[in-house]
DNA sequence: TCCTTAGTTCAAAAGTTATTGAACAATTGT
DNA sequence: ACAATTGTTCAATAACTTTTGAACTAAGGA
């Protein structure tokens, strides 16, 4: 079983930035960055919104060509599409993760996580 | 009389982002970098919509600080506020006016123009 | 002064997006 | 087979955004 994803052409960047307009999502795209190449499950984002409203935005942001999803079991592995966002908007990414870093007015995800000390 | 502008650090990434998340207000935005440095008045964005409709999109970009409108006599002169938004997310604005230069899904300024031969 | 030009405001309507809860489906572990 | 885990779908509602038209303001000519 596969979820639809645009193909790269078909990223539209209006409906890029109007997903990324979303202080959920743009924590969701946040914390995806700040791990990038360890797929996430959508678990690791409960902390943001209720189950399904999770659902809701993880589905905007595959439809939007923002992230890709795969269906393992009973998970589904999010990870972002920078080849493919970066291929068609070059540096926007980026220059949005950057700045989202810096932003305190975004939900944090995993603010009630047990801290794992170095 | 001047008009209402959130200062720089007023200025949110995810509302930049929502307000640029819509075709008629990039658009309007693309022509502005189209233009940079001629401060343009509403009435050439009037192609896009109607004039009250205009008036709330570029009310939109000025409160989200994309946009800097200067009252002279009785028209609007509009700028982008590119110093402000360059500090406050570098990168972000050029990335999103490049990839608004290719995108043939946006509407065009300036459409019903007489052409102007070189 | 009166008319035009440039743009705003207001309230209503239309449309869209976000949020919720209950029910569902599929996989995995026992 | 059963229960738990992981996530989706559906319909309803709430909340917001966009669009409209009519009425308005303010400045600039004639």
């Amino acid at each position: 079983m596969t979820l639809p994803h645009p193909t790269a052409d078909q990223i539209s960047l209006s409906n890029v930035l109007a997903v990324l307009g979303d202080p959920t999502r743009l924590a969701i795209v946040r914390y995806l960055a700040s791990k990038e190449g360890v797929p996430l499950n959508c678990s690791q984002f409960l902390d943001l919104c209720s189950k399904t409203n999770l659902s809701y935005h993880l589905a905007k942001l595959r439809e939007a060509g923002v992230t890709r999803t795969e269906v393992v079991g009973t998970s589904r592995l999010i990870t972002l599409r920078r080849d493919d966002l970066d291929a068609r908007f070059p540096g926007l990414l980026d220059s949005v993760i950057a700045a989202a870093v810096g932003d305190t007015a975004l939900p944090a995800v995993g603010a009630s996580e047990i801290e794992v000390r170095a």
